[in-house]
DNA sequence: ATATTATATTAGATATAATCTAAACTTTCT
DNA sequence: AGAAAGTTTAGATTATATCTAATATAATAT
């Protein structure tokens, strides 16, 4: 995705492509990891100008609000973020900690009986266990 | 569950039956509600003896390590915690904030293929959306 | 029953994450 | 240019969770 397609993208949902609100969207497409508010904050004042931690928090509401990102439903401390649009399902590891994409499949929905009056608008799968890294082998750990 | 139940639970688990203890057990009995820590904290504050922040906090994450508990993936400020046991999958509302408990049903797992070397210990389903209150209806908010 | 010991609890301090505030700045529109 | 809407800012504030090390308690052994 170039800088005129995150420009577009953002001005397609009525967002301004102000610098700040750029460099987040550039760092979620180079870095798929799911990374927290406060990386992401780091990051993009590592480069100009600098963008204060509110403005930090404020896009990031923003962009999901409109739908390009989406926050990452982890119990842990820290909000996690990736972009919406290519989906994947999540694997959290137990012991580490880490996030982790899952190759995207179709989910059946719930039983409309049991949905009631509620208007569903995404569903996300989280797993959890253990990830290569820490599942136990041989004698190890 | 009666109390003789909650403490074979927990000493089942390895954990003692402390006041306090049970007290975070007999809550989340009594209260489906996905409480958050400083609910229950709050909860069980009220009847004696008195337990403190900490201890809460404590006794959360090892019920949580014991099986007995679990932490709901929502990603709200607060964690949230519901008993283990009677599965069902989460509703949570875009507008209010409010979890609601959405009637279990099987979730295909994905292909061993794209799990890889992981292994899942579970999985937990989160809908979003606009629950019934929030849901918009005739010509309101 | 009492002593022992591993486990659990405590108050308060501290760390971490997110939001608020109100002023200043930018962009867009007229 | 002037007005209006949208955005950013630093710093204060709030909310949430954890740490510390002294003390208390429950389960077990004697």
């Amino acid at each position: 995705m170039d800088a005129e397609a995150i420009k577009q993208s953002l001005e397609g949902r009525g967002l301004r492509c102000t610098t700040q609100r750029y460099a987040v969207m550039e760092f979620l497409i180079d870095h798929k990891g799911h990374p927290t508010a406060a990386e992401i904050f780091e990051a993009v004042n590592r480069v100009n100008p600098r963008s204060s931690r509110a403005t930090t928090y404020n896009n990031l509401r923003d962009l999901v609000k409109a739908g390009l990102v989406r926050e990452v439903a982890v119990e842990g401390r820290a909000g996690r973020f990736d972009l919406e649009g290519m989906r994947h399902h999540h694997f959290v590891c137990d012991r580490c900690g880490n996030v982790e994409d899952v190759e995207w499949y179709d989910v059946p929905r719930p039983a409309s009986r049991s949905l009631g009056k509620r208007i569903v608008r995404e569903c996300q799968l989280i797993f959890r266990g253990l990830c290569p890294k820490c599942a136990p082998r041989r004698a190890s750990r």
